[in-house]
DNA sequence: AAATTCATTGAACGTTCGTTGAATATTAGC
DNA sequence: GCTAATATTCAACGAACGTTCAATGAATTT
């Protein structure tokens, strides 16, 4: 009994706590159960006994934090309300979306950190995004149904492009792997909230209203003659 | 002899193609070398005589196509010129980053495939995106200073971070994980590369031309004076 | 054709892997 | 305070792990 810690708290939670943080530095198959158990101060059996296997964990850690994502995230959408011309705000709308991760990104959110880096392999993993689509898509789709209101005219299949391209930088900017640190010479810090929060909304919001205006170019009853292909960029 | 399939290429391609396959389906730890040298048709000492080790051989698998790509990459950033107002178009500058992975990501390109999804995990990977820095940001470097002397005025920061939600949105695009094909109800397809080619400058170029007027809002002189918080969205 | 280098094979190394079952400790219900 | 359910420990299983080494085959050089 040398490396054993048994704190106040149950094994099952403290286990939870070290394979979100291990997960989230190494990788689902980059961590092995003992690594967990060890760290949790438990012992080998107990991943098991309370998950199942090693990837019943996973999916106990990875709905553990987007039950209450989902939650929030819905209660800032509904809350989001027309401006004095009867539109809805594009920033405010991409916004009650990524607020409730800066808010638990901070200081005290050591947890919450872990579970956004864990978030951005899972996103980009072929064979794990499907916790992606189980966990997060219900609140996706009513993220979806909001920016669709807040782009009146819009094909929706720019809507779905546009969230592709955000969720994509969301979720790498959240997992702070340091690269933009290294890349700008410390210039920029992942860690930052503040600067993501002042960018991340107006950018993708006039990416948005880009797709949107690129689609039907003047008015929004001219979405029947947009089906032709679209003129791209250059070269 | 009965799982041994021998072509007429040499082992050491044999095993960075199986690698490459592998490595972008299940991640790095996800695959044993003995997954690699079965499906490679070669023995299992093949790796660590070739390669030195695992981890070797991941390297050499990353480094194989990034000097393709960084290549023309660079022929690209080179020949995009100024328009008749004397500015560089912000979609041709984005398009020159993307489109060489537009041109391989089609039917012949297997193998590219694989790499984009490769990519797409360790760009995420805390362990991993090291290989990001090493084997890409040079040239990086140069597509921040073509975006940057297309966006004249703008805070050098909101390049940087401009670049990382672009960098974000397109090695997820890429990764064809199928994640937006289900959120869509198959609307969208991952795999449709004209879907990607029309929409991704558009909105990229939007997304910077919004930071570079938020942090300049008027005349590109008032450089000095734009030191002060931003207003930021909603709440 | 002999010598030398390079590529491949087969077998084995010690270690770690996820998982299991029986035994023990702890907690909760009555 | 006894009982029953839950939680944790301990030891072990077979399989798979990355790596190594001596032996063999193939290709190149002299």
């Amino acid at each position: 009994m040398a490396t054993k810690k048994k704190t106040g708290r149950p094994a099952k939670e403290r286990l939870l706590d070290a394979a979100e943080r291990l997960f989230a530095q190494r990788g689902y198959h980059g961590v092995s159960i003992r690594d967990i158990t060890e760290a949790a101060g438990a012992d080998v059996a107990l991943v098991n006994y309370h998950f199942g296997n090693k990837r019943g964990l996973l999916t106990r850690v990875f709905e553990r934090r987007a039950e209450i994502l989902n939650r929030e995230r819905l209660e800032r959408l509904a809350a989001v309300r027309p401006g004095p011309d009867g539109r809805l705000d594009l920033e405010a709308v991409v916004n009650a979306f990524m607020e409730p991760l800066i808010l638990r990104s901070g200081r005290g959110g050591r947890g919450w950190k872990s579970y956004f880096a864990l978030i951005a392999q899972v996103n980009n993993s072929p064979e794990l995004s499907v916790l992606m689509t189980r966990h997060f898509d219900p609140v996706v789709h009513k993220f979806i149904d909001v920016l669709t209101a807040a782009l009146p005219g819009a094909d929706l299949r720019d809507v779905y492009w546009g969230y592709h391209f955000l969720t994509g930088a969301l979720t790498l900017t959240f997992a702070e792997t340091g690269r933009l640190d290294k890349l700008s010479g410390r210039l920029c810090r992942s860690s930052d909230l503040d600067s993501v929060h002042t960018r991340f909304a107006p950018f993708m919001a006039a990416g948005f209203a880009a797709l949107a205006a690129r689609g039907a170019p003047v008015a929004p009853l001219a979405k029947a003659r947009a089906r032709r292909k679209a003129p791209a960029g250059a070269n």
